[in-house]
RNA sequence: CCGGAUGUGGUGAAAUUGGUAGACACGUCAGACUUAGGAUCUGAUGCCGUAAGGUGUGGGGGUUCGAGUCCCUCCAUCCGGACCA
């Protein structure tokens, strides 16, 4: 066989890559380095499908051409292997996670080999293996060991807080220096006290400033999957994963501090290379807002109430206050009158799921606790209320109610009738009592010292007047949360710790790696303990770390992952610094992207890497969407008379068939829209996606297929006649000779094995081969785009493959490249070639690179050209996207192993010079004729010409010539 | 409700960033070669129209000699976040 086989030498390719570890990086390399990652995968039992590929694809040629241009090149990749999946798995069937998460990765392994990515697989990682976990522990007991200093601005060690504490000791809440701003509920206490502390309370207070710490917290449980899940892992108040509903819980849990980093995170985003979109979702949960705190005083009592507001102008404008129903001094305040009533509400509205509180967003709840507050300046008398309208995790879950300026108080002082007050005027006079004015402009009213001031003065002025008397303070506030890191789940990193009196204490590094136990049940215990208590002899924390630790700081593993004395060198962290490129989706834009740059930032203020920024590029290629083929068919088994729709739509009459069917299908082509569907009785269900070409159904492979019962007729209604049994009738039962073709539906929908749309790569490439895979992938459409996969395409890039084949080899199997040398033409398109590939690389623009290849061998077809001097460089620049022809034309005409280790072909300009234009003329904007002129014409001389040209000269009859426009080298237009 | 993105032929899409709209490919149609074609090759193919011509980038308006591209406005779809004070 002389034509292109790509089954005949691909493996073969693969294996030689592989022998001679042609992409392997070198930790030791006078190159300059370049590091191209892939978010590593989760390996599920389902395997790889189309859609996976994309993003890897895509940095596999970023990653080629990089090496192509003489850089050092690190593209790993590897595993994260923790996950609820296998754990769900273990449960149903008793196979230990450890196996179905090996026997995944093997087949991922083998999936990912076939198609042709330079991976170096020394390299790997994978976060369920105790060389790798022991790192993550490791990280963990870091973070335990430190606290973030407010003043130095950074995470240091815990060693630094105790010196400040034997120095200074602790000046309670407000002692700024120390905990930046977070809540702790500790009196202060002297220098000397803290000396006379024991070992334990020692502990327990230094545990309120760790970076990893326990505490009782507000967690969203999912009792379906017994476990508490992360902010980011529910959503619209189920879990993410399984949809199960998700409840609100107070549970002992270890956190993350992240907070702390709140204002890092934010600035760092300046610093890198995202798209705004992912930037501004991380800008978003972040959630930064700036006001003021202000102390209201309670009525009778010497407690006050702490509220946060981003608009301290409008102060004279409250008329209550309104707390969380878990505000903690609601007890307190509530007069005995009302207790009853209050506790009532407080159960209802804590035993709401987040699920019900979401849905019932418009229901507005409350009620009044009988006590008030006083106005801080104006001394007046404030209702104090409770509401669940506001959140006990935000601010300090209290608000001062301003009905005039912020719609959702609005929407509660209308709801229980309370006094509304407008103390903003802005440029148009609005009916405040109808609807709030929240927008940030307008002038100060009804608001003593602040009348007149505009909204941002008035701001500054309130907060100075606040700060003066002790009443409040400027302040900012995050809306991110401190990440729960514990989940009552077997398959995870056991977090290394301790207990001893109650309290956590943190294993040594030399303990370290903590190993998963053995169990006997992936289940909770009868106690509800998390699933490791019944490991025997554990003694240790028995909830493990979620699934975004492992993956928290994998990019660094790669660096050296084999080291046994630390998580990475020193030396391979220095050179490798950072990632360059990293592609994924868009999905973990506040999870994953945003834990690992918390993660690196960390290890960057302890002195361990020099950058503080994981990834300074980042693409998200777009969701692979499915698409589903629909078959129609009849509703009534047994009539066999159908109404169709003839070709313009209309209902033709009925038909008859001679013969019985089991069932009555119709192609699409009858259906023109679903109103027809409905008259003709007619219900569609899927085809597998394999049994059609094109929405084309193979009715042969469709009766065989495992949807239709086998061994009964069937009628395929077509346009133009019916098939049974593969004999063709026209409608009146006559045998006809013509070939019909039936027609099925195609729609967008996830792909979902349910849904018979799944196509996975190998199909593809034990047709078509890897490189047509590769770059048909690429092909579909720009990367950062979701789009449906289809495969209807795919043949046109595997014909560019066979055709691009011809050019090298003959039906003989000799190889036809000469030496002759090229001609300007051929010159010409290889150099457009070069400039337009590179351009496209370095900008992502795969899909118009694949066009770019088969333009060029279009044309280098028409010049029957087989010359070395263009075909040689032409394998160079193609080898990223489709490396295995490549190398195998490269090595075909005699050259030396590997395409894949040669230099990018220089581009050279002067061919592409034109010293001549086809100009199209336009009359009035319109494109009329086109004139070829030379490119240094003149614009008088070419006015000349254009006006002289008959077909312009038609143009123009009757009409006098206003303007002339000449651009060198793109248009001419004449307006007349 | 807020934020982001996207709307171009029957389909996936392209357009030098304000300059020939639909490159490249799928599909379709016609033809060639073949015993045969789900192989290969050639040609046509936005829509209306026999044609001249008209019309056309979600709708409407504007700026410009010239708008898919810039501005205003409305609509639709998708993806995030949602009572964040």
């Amino acid at each position: 066989m002389a034509n292109y086989d790509p089954a005949t030498f691909e493996k073969r390719w693969q294996d030689e890559w592989a022998a001679k570890k042609v992409n392997a990086a070198s930790n030791d390399s006078s190159k300059e380095k370049f590091y191209v990652l892939d978010m590593f995968p989760y390996p599920s039992g389902a395997g790889l499908h189309v859609g996976h590929p994309l993003g890897y694809i895509a940095s596999d040629i970023y990653a080629r051409f990089k090496r192509l241009q003489g850089f050092n090149v690190l593209h790993p990749m590897g595993y994260d292997a923790f996950g609820l999946p296998a754990e769900q798995y273990a449960i149903q069937t008793g196979q230990h996670p450890a196996i179905t998460t090996r026997e995944n990765i093997a087949r991922y392994r083998e999936q990912l080999d076939k198609i042709g990515f330079s991976f170096d697989w020394d390299r790997e990682v994978r976060t369920c293996e105790p060389d790798y976990y022991k790192w993550t522990q490791w990280i963990f007991l870091k973070l335990f060991n430190s606290w973030y200093n407010p003043v130095s601005n950074k995470a240091e060690p815990i060693d630094t807080l105790v010196a400040q504490l034997e120095k200074r000791g602790f000046l309670g809440n407000d002692d700024q220096a120390l905990t930046g701003g977070f809540e702790v509920d500790i009196p202060a206490f002297s220098e000397d006290e803290w000396q006379n502390f024991t070992g334990s309370q020692k502990n327990e207070f230094l545990l309120n400033f760790r970076l990893a710490y326990l505490s009782e917290t507000y967690v969203n449980w999912c009792p379906a999957l017994g476990t508490v899940l992360a902010n980011e892992e529910v959503k619209e108040g189920v879990s993410e994963r399984g949809g199960y509903p998700v409840e609100r819980k107070k549970m002992k849990q270890w956190s993350l501090r992240i907070t702390a980093y709140s204002e890092r995170l934010l600035e760092g985003l300046d610093r890198i290379d995202w798209s705004t979109s992912i930037k501004d979702s991380q800008r978003n949960w972040i959630g930064k807002s700036e006001g003021s705190s202000i102390h209201f005083a309670i009525e009778g009592s010497d407690q006050s109430i702490e509220v946060f507001t981003t608009r301290p102008d409008t102060l004279f404008g409250v008329s209550f206050l309104t707390l969380a129903p878990e505000h903690s001094l609601v007890a307190d305040i509530t007069p005995a009158a009302h207790r009853s009533v209050i506790n009532e509400y407080i159960n209802k509205a804590k035993n709401r799921t987040e699920r019900e509180r979401m849905a019932d967003v418009k229901n507005i709840s409350g009620e009044f606790t009988g006590a008030y507050a006083l106005h801080p300046f104006s001394g007046q008398r404030i209702p104090i209320w409770v509401g669940d309208y506001v959140l006990a995790g935000y601010g300090t879950g209290a608000v001062m109610a301003v009905p005039g300026h912020d719609s959702r108080d609005h929407a509660f002082a209308k709801h229980f009738k309370l006094p509304i007050i407008q103390v903003v005027q802005g440029k148009e006079d609005l009916d405040i009592q109808e609807a709030s004015y929240d927008a940030k402009e307008g002038t100060i009213i009804n608001s003593d010292f602040l009348d007149g001031l505009d909204v941002k003065a008035a701001i500054k002025k309130c907060i100075t007047k606040l700060e003066e008397k002790g009443l409040g303070q400027g302040k900012t506030n995050y809306r991110l949360r401190d990440a729960i890191f514990g989940r009552q789940r077997y398959w995870g990193e056991p977090i290394p710790v301790a207990y001893s009196d109650g309290l956590p204490y943190a294993l040594e590094e030399k303990e370290l790696p903590l190993v998963l136990p053995e169990i006997d049940k992936f289940l909770p215990t009868e106690d509800g303990d998390p699933p490791l208590a019944r490991a025997k002899g554990w003694k240790y924390e028995t909830t493990t770390m979620p699934g975004w630790a492992g993956s928290s700081w994998y990019f660094l593993r790669y660096m050296d992952p084999k080291n046994v004395g630390e998580f990475a060198s020193k030396e391979a962290l220095d050179y490798w610094k950072n990632v360059d490129l990293y592609i994924g989706g868009s999905e973990h834009a506040t999870g994953h992207l945003l834990y690992a740059r918390f993660w690196m930032k960390f290890l960057y203020d302890l002195g361990y890497v020099k950058e503080d920024e994981p990834f300074k590029k980042l693409i998200n290629q777009g969701m692979i969407q499915g698409v589903s083929e629909f078959i129609h068919y009849r509703l009534d088994k047994d009539k066999i008379e159908v109404s169709l729709a003839n070709e313009h739509g209309g209902l033709q009459s009925p038909i008859k068939l001679a013969k019985r069917v089991a069932r009555v299908f119709i192609s699409h082509d009858c259906i023109r829209d679903r109103e027809k569907e409905t008259a003709l009785g007619t219900a569609s269900g899927h085809v597998m996606i394999q049994n059609t070409s094109n929405s084309v159904l193979n009715i042969r492979e469709y009766l065989s297929s495992s949807l239709v019962e086998t061994g009964k007729s069937y009628a395929f209604i077509c346009d133009g006649g019916v098939i049974i049994d593969g004999e063709t009738y026209d409608y009146s039962g006559n045998k006809i000779d013509r070939a019909l073709k039936f027609t099925t539906k195609p729609e967008v929908e996830k792909m979902s094995k349910s849904k018979w749309n799944v196509v996975s790569p190998d199909e593809i490439i034990a047709k078509y081969g890897a490189d047509t895979l590769r770059m048909y992938e690429m092909f579909l459409g720009p990367l950062e785009m979701a789009k449906p996969w289809n495969t209807n395409g795919i043949e046109g890039v595997y014909r560019f493959l066979g055709k691009l084949w011809k050019l090298y080899i003959g039906e003989n199997n000799e190889t036809l490249v000469n030496n002759d040398p090229a001609t300007k033409d051929e010159l010409k398109v290889l150099h457009k070639t070069i400039k337009k590939v590179k351009e496209d690389i370095e900008g992502f623009s795969f899909n118009t690179s694949v066009s770019t290849f088969m333009i060029a061998v279009n044309e280098l077809s028409g010049f029957k050209c087989h010359k070395r001097e263009i075909l040689e460089p032409m394998l160079i620049l193609l080898s990223p996207f489709a490396p295995h022809v490549a190398e195998e034309l490269w090595v075909r005409i005699g050259n030396g192993f590997s395409v894949t280790q040669q230099q990018f072909p220089a581009l050279d300009a002067s061919f592409l010079v034109e010293n001549s234009f086809s100009y199209p003329i336009s009359i009035n904007g319109k494109t009329r004729t086109q004139i070829e002129m030379p490119l240094d014409m003149s614009q008088e001389d070419a006015e000349k010409l254009v006006l002289a040209n008959e077909i312009v000269q038609k143009w123009l009859e009757g009409k006098t010539l206003k303007k002339f426009v000449f651009v060198k080298g793109r248009i001419v237009n004449v307006v007349v």
